[in-house]
RNA sequence: GCUCGGAUGGUGGAAUCGGUAGACACGCAGGACUUAAAAUCCUGUGGCCAUAGCGGCUGUGCGGGUUCGACCCCCGCUCCGAGUACCA
C-alpha cells in the first residue's frame, strides 16, 4: 500500500470537524497557551500559495504545545467590514454582504483543506452585530472617558464633569485637543451644548473639525497610515488634505505608555523600532518669543536651544493662527497669494518636490530673548501646523531644511556650533564646542543643550516639552460597510446611544456606493433615525475598529453581556503568540494596543499589552518563468540561444513549465496566438528564463495552494512551505523544489507498510546508533520549533530517516511519528492508529522526552588544523586530559608532516571541538 | 536624507557560543532495475590544478583590522530590500 495522501487527508479532517478535536474550554488544571493569527480579509481572489505560511506556522506552534500538555487556544475569524470587502463588492456589483459570505466560504473551504487546527466554533466575524455591538460599546467607553496626565490612565468622564463643577480646570492634567482654562462658576453657567463643546475638547472619542487625508477616489477619509506617499493604500487613490469635522480616537493621551510598553515585548526589533518612529518622541523646550510692538508672544518647540543665538529668522506654518495678526498691511495680498497657491498643491506634489523653497515674509519681527536682535517673522509650508506649536525658530547654520530657506531669501546664517562649512550646507551635527553664543560658550553641544533647558526655564522663557510625532486617529469613514457609530444628534450635539439600545445595526441598502463630495451612502438611508426622530451619525468606522480587540471576543465569543468574561479574560489573559504581516505595524497593532490599554484602564481587562510575543512572517513572492519570441515571428528561441536573435520577453504561466522546460504541446494551447508557434530548441528542449517578483496573475506566477493539495497533499504543503527558508524572511516560491519533501513522507509511510500494504513494524529493541539518531532529532525539532526555526527541523527529518535506513521498530517509530505530527498531522494521525494500533489520536500523546545519554560515546574525533587550517582528523577516546590530547595528535605520523621538523609554537586543545597547532 | 535588515555553490538555504563553511533539498551528470515510462535505489556534484592513487591551492559582496583561528567581532565602502520622510 503505498502512501494515498488523497484518501488520508479529507477522512482525518472530517473526522478532526465532526469530533470537534480541537474545541479548547478553560481548563484550570492545564497550563494555558494563546496562539493568534492576524485573520484575513476575506478579498475575492482566494488564497495563492503564500498566504497560509503564517497558519502553517502557527498550527505547527499550536500542535506542538498540545503535545508539551497546553491547553491551547487557537481560533480563527474574518475581519469582514471595511474597505476591501466593500471596493470587492462594488467592483462585482453586488452587495458587501453578498461577497463577504462567499468569499469567507470559499476561505474556510481553503483553511480546511491544508489541515489547520482551528477552533471554528469560537469564529468571530467583525460584520456581525452581535460581535459589533462591543465595537459599538468600546467606542461608547471612550466617548465617556478621559485621560488623567496625572493618574496616567483613563477615567470616565462624569469624573472630569464633577470636577469641573467644583474646581473648573485649576490644576487640571489631562489629554486635551486644546488647552482650556475656566472657573467652576463659568461652568456652572455654560449651557448642554457649551459643556459638549468643552468636553469634546477631552474625551477619548471625539469630534473635531480637524485637517483630514480626503480620499476622493474612496469618498472617504482616511488615517495616517492608511495613506502612502500622498495615496490611498487601498487602491492607490491620490488623498488631499481638507479640513472636516470628523470623530476621532484620541490615541495621542496614550503615546508614552505605547513607547514604554514595547520594551516589555518579544517582538522583532525591527517591528519596535517601526513603531518607536511612529510615536516619533522628542525631547525639546517650549520658548516663547516676544514679538516686536505687540502684546503677544511666539510659542516654538525646538530640541536644539543650544542653537538659540543663531536664530536669524522665524517660520510659521501657513494655518498657523497668528498669520492674519502678524501680516502686516503691505504684506497682506503677498500672504494671501502664498496662502492660495500653497492649498493648490497637493499633498502629492508636495512630497515630490520638498526641495523646492518657498515662503513669504508676514512685515512682523519677533524679538531673541538671547541676543534681542528682531528676527523677521515668515511663513512658510515646510512649517507643519499639525507638529509641536506650527512655529520654529530657524537656525539657519545648523539646521538643512532653515539653510535652505535662508539662501533662498539671502537671510543671514550665524554659525554658533564649531565644524562644518558653512558655505556648502549647514552643519546638523549634534557635536562640537559653542561659539559665539554668550554665556554657553566654549561648551560641548551635550553640555549646552542641557544648560539651555535650564537658563530659558530660570527666565520663564518656557520649559521643558515632549513632542510626539503620533496623531490622533481618525476614526470615521464616509463609507457603507463598516460599523455604524452608536451616536445621534440633537441641535448638532452628539449623544450616546445607551448600552440597552447595542447593537445600532447597519440598515440593509441597495444603493451603498460611495460620493466624491464626501456625503456618507448612509444619508441615503431616508429611516436612519431614533425612534424619536433624532438623525443617526452617517458615517461608519473604519476597518481597524473591529480588528482592535478581536483577541479578546475569541476568549468568550457567544457572551451576550460583556465583551469577555472577568472569568475567561483571567484564564486566557493575552496572547501567548501572534503571527502575522508587518504591514501592520503602524495600524492595527498600533490601535489595539491603545483599545487594550484604555479597557485595562477600565477595568475591563487583566493585562496592559494584548500581544506578548510577535513573530512577522515573510512574504512569499512569484517566480516567473520566461519565453523569448524572435521579433516580428511567432518563433520562440530557448534560453540559452537567445543572444543569436532579437528578442522579445513575455511571461509564460509557471503551471506550464516545469524545472524551467516549456511544455510545448500546453504552451501551444495556452492561448490562441500561440497555437502555430514554433520553437527553436536547445538538446531538444525549450529553456526558460526565469526572475523572482511579487505573485501576480499579470505575471503568469500565481500558485494556487488547492493545485498543491491536489498533487501532493496538504501535509507535503506545510512542510514544503517552512522548507522553503526561514519564517521571517521573503523568499520565492518554487514548486521545483517541492519533490524532496514529498519523497521524504512516502519514504516515511514505507517504514510502517511494506509493498503489499502489510504493517512492518516490529517490536525489536533498537540499536545504540538508532537511539542515538532518535535523540538527536527529538533534541532539534524540538529546539528548532521553540526558535520558530522549522525549515531546519524539517531537515532535521530528513537527516534522521538518511540515517535509520530501513529501520522498522516500534521503539523508534512512534516517537518520530508524534515528533512529525505537528507538521504532518494527517499522515501522523494515520501511522499512530492503522500501523500502530493506538486507539486515540496522536494529540492524545506526549511530546518525546530527550535523553541525552544516548548521544554519548567512548570516542571523539578531534579535528586537528594547522595555523587555523583544517588538515586532518584524529580519533581519541573520551575522559583524556588535554595535554594527553596534545601529546596523542603531535605523536600522530600525519602530524609530523605538516610540523616538518619544526616544533610548535603553541597547541590549543578546545575539548569537544578542535585542537590548533600553531606552528 | 534618516532608521532598520540583508549579501554564502547552478537554485532555496545550513553552520543557534569566534573552532571541520556549503548540512538538508532541488537541479545537473553518470549508473542499477525496466520492453519502455513512471516510481525506487546507488555514485558524483563550490572553483581551479592534479588524477592510477595520495593530494594541493583557493573560496562566504569589496578593502583593511583584531585573533592561533573570522560567514560570525571592529573600522571603511559597494549593492539590494523594508520602513519613514520637510517632525524643528
Amino acid at each position: 500500500m503505498e502512501y494515498n495522501f488523497k484518501e488520508i487527508e479529507p477522512r482525518w479532517q472530517r473526522r478532526w470537524a465532526e469530533r470537534k478535536t480541537y474545541r479548547v474550554e478553560p481548563d484550570p488544571t492545564r497550563p494555558k497557551f494563546y496562539v493568534l493569527d492576524m485573520f484575513p480579509y476575506p478579498s475575492g481572489a482566494g488564497l495563492h500559495v503564500g498566504h497560509p505560511l503564517g497558519y502553517i506556522a502557527s498550527d505547527i506552534y499550536t500542535r506542538y504545545k498540545r503535545l508539551k500538555g497546553f491547553n491551547v487556544l487557537h481560533p480563527m475569524g474574518y475581519d469582514a467590514f471595511g474597505l476591501p470587502a466593500e471596493q470587492y463588492a462594488i467592483q462585482t456589483g453586488q452587495h458587501p454582504a453578498v461577497t463577504t459570505e462567499q468569499n469567507i466560504a470559499r476561505y474556510r473551504e481553503q483553511l480546511d483543506k491544508i489541515g489547520v487546527s482551528f477552533d471554528w466554533d469560537r469564529e468571530v466575524r467583525t460584520c456581525d452585530p452581535d460581535y459589533y455591538r462591543w465595537t459599538q460599546w468600546a467606542f461608547l467607553k471612550m466617548f465617556d472617558s478621559y485621560y488623567d496626565n496625572a493618574a496616567g490612565r483613563a477615567r470616565p468622564i462624569a469624573e472630569l464633569v464633577a470636577r469641573f463643577s467644583k474646581q473648573g480646570t485649576e490644576g487640571l492634567d489631562a489629554a486635551c485637543t486644546a488647552s482650556m482654562s475656566f472657573t467652576a462658576a463659568e461652568w456652572n453657567v455654560m449651557d448642554e451644548a457649551a459643556r459638549e463643546q468643552t468636553l469634546q475638547n477631552y474625551r477619548l472619542a471625539y469630534r473635531a473639525d480637524t485637517m483630514v487625508n480626503w480620499c476622493p477616489g474612496l469618498g472617504t477619509v482616511l488615517a495616517n497610515d492608511e495613506v502612502k506617499d500622498g495615496l490611498s493604500e487601498r487602491g492607490g487613490f491620490p488623498v488631499e488634505q481638507k479640513r472636516m469635522k470628523q470623530w476621532l480616537l484620541r490615541v495621542t493621551a496614550y503615546a508614552q505608555r505605547l513607547l514604554d510598553g514595547l520594551d516589555t515585548l518579544e517582538w522583532s526589533d525591527s517591528l519596535k523600532e517601526i513603531q518607536r518612529n511612529w510615536i516619533g518622541r522628542s525631547e525639546g523646550a517650549q520658548v516663547f518669543f516676544d514679538l516686536k510692538g505687540r502684546d503677544e508672544k511666539l510659542e516654538i518647540f525646538t530640541t536644539r536651544p543650544d542653537t538659540i543665538f543663531g536664530v536669524t529668522f522665524m517660520v510659521i506654518a501657513p494655518e498657523h493662527e497668528y498669520v492674519s495678526r502678524l501680516t502686516t498691511p503691505e504684506y497682506q495680498e503677498a500672504v494671501d497669494d502664498y496662502i492660495a497657491q500653497t492649498k493648490k498643491r497637493s499633498e502629492r506634489e508636495r512630497i515630490a518636490d520638498t526641495k523646492r523653497v518657498s515662503g513669504q515674509f508676514t512685515g512682523s519681527y519677533a524679538i531673541n530673548p538671547f541676543t534681542g536682535a528682531e528676527i523677521p517673522v515668515y511663513i512658510s509650508d515646510y512649517v507643519l501646523a499639525g507638529y509641536g506649536t506650527g512655529a520654529i525658530m530657524a537656525v539657519p547654520a545648523h539646521d538643512s531644511r532653515d539653510y535652505a530657506f535662508a539662501r533662498h531669501f539671502d537671510l543671514p546664517i550665524i554659525p554658533v556650533v564649531e565644524g562644518g562649512d558653512l558655505s556648502v550646507e549647514s552643519y546638523d551635527a549634534k557635536s562640537g564646542k559653542m561659539i559665539n553664543s554668550g554665556f554657553i560658550t566654549g561648551m560641548d553641544v551635550k553640555e549646552a543643550i542641557p544648560a539651555m533647558f535650564a537658563e530659558v526655564e530660570k527666565r520663564g522663557l518656557g520649559r521643558r516639552l515632549v513632542n510626539y510625532r503620533l496623531r490622533d486617529a481618525i476614526f470615521s469613514r464616509q463609507r457603507y460597510w463598516g460599523e455604524p457609530f452608536p451616536i445621534y444628534y440633537k441641535d448638532d450635539v452628539a449623544y450616546p446611544l445607551g448600552d440597552d439600545r447595542l447593537p445600532l445595526t447597519l440598515p440593509p441598502m441597495q444603493d451603498f456606493g460611495p460620493t466624491a463630495e464626501g456625503e456618507p451612502p448612509l444619508a441615503r438611508a431616508t429611516d436612519w433615525k431614533t425612534a424619536e426622530g433624532y438623525p443617526y451619525e452617517l458615517s461608519t468606522m473604519p476597518g481597524f475598529a473591529g480588528s482592535s480587540a478581536y483577541y479578546l471576543r475569541y476568549m468568550d465569543p457567544h457572551n451576550d453581556r460583556a465583551l469577555v468574561s472577568r472569568e475567561a479574560n483571567e484564564y486566557w489573559r493575552s496572547v501567548d503568540l501572534y503571527v502575522g504581516g508587518i504591514e501592520h505595524a503602524t495600524g492595527h497593532l498600533m490601535y489595539s494596543r491603545f483599545w487594550n490599554k484604555f479597557l485595562y484602564d477600565l477595568g475591563y481587562v487583566c493585562e496592559d499589552e494584548p500581544f506578548r510575543k510577535l513573530v512577522n512572517q515573510g512574504m512569499i513572492q512569484g517566480r516567473s518563468n520566461f519565453v523569448y519570441r524572435v521579433v516580428g515571428t511567432n518563433k520562440f528561441v530557448s534560453l540559452g540561444l537567445r543572444d543569436r536573435y532579437e528578442t522579445q520577453e513575455i511571461h509564460v504561466d509557471v503551471n506550464i513549465v516545469k524545472n524551467d522546460i516549456l511544455d510545448l504541446e500546453a504552451f501551444r494551447k495556452w492561448r490562441p496566438e500561440f497555437a502555430d508557434a514554433e520553437f527553436i530548441l536547445e538538446d531538444g528542449k525549450y529553456v526558460c528564463g526565469w526572475a523572482i517578483e511579487k505573485m501576480s496573475k499579470s505575471m503568469y506566477n500565481v500558485v494556487n495552494p488547492d493545485y498543491i493539495v491536489e498533487n501532493y497533499g496538504a501535509d507535503t504543503l506545510r512542510m514544503y512551505e517552512m522548507f522553503l527558508g526561514p519564517l521571517e524572511q521573503s523568499k520565492p516560491w518554487d514548486t521545483n523544489g517541492i519533490d524532496g519533501v514529498h519523497k521524504f513522507l512516502r519514504r516515511f509511510w514505507r517504514l510502517f507498510f511494506d509493498k503489499d500494504g502489510n504493517a512492518a513494524v516490529t517490536d525489536e529493541l533498537p540499536a545504540p546508533a538508532e537511539l542515538k539518531t532518535l535523540h538527536k532529532t527529538i533534541k532539534k525539532v524540538g529546539d528548532d520549533i521553540e526558535n520558530f526555526s522549522f525549515n531546519t527541523s524539517v531537515s532535521a527529518f530528513m537527516i534522521c530517516l538518511n540515517e535509520l535506513g530501513d529501520c522498522h521498530k516500534r521503539a523508534i517509530l512512534e516517537p518520530l511519528t508524534i515528533l512529525l505530527a505537528p507538521f504532518a498531522p494527517h499522515i501522523a494521525e494515520e501511522l499512530w492508529t492503522s500501523a500502530l494500533g493506538h486507539d486515540t489520536t496522536v494529540f492524545d500523546a506526549a511530546f518525546p522526552t530527550f535523553d541525552a545519554s544516548h548521544l554519548i560515546e567512548n570516542s571523539f574525533e578531534y579535528p586537528v588544523s594547522f595555523n587555523g587550517k583544517m588538515r586532518f582528523k584524529k580519533e581519541l577516546p573520551l575522559g583524556l586530559t588535554p595535554g594527553e590530547v596534545e601529546a596523542a595528535v603531535l605523536a600522530d605520523p600525519a602530524a609530523a608532516r605538516y610540523l616538518d621538523g619544526k616544533a610548535p609554537k603553541k597547541v590549543i586543545v578546545v575539548p569537544g571541538k578542535i585542537i590548533n597547532i600553531v606552528i
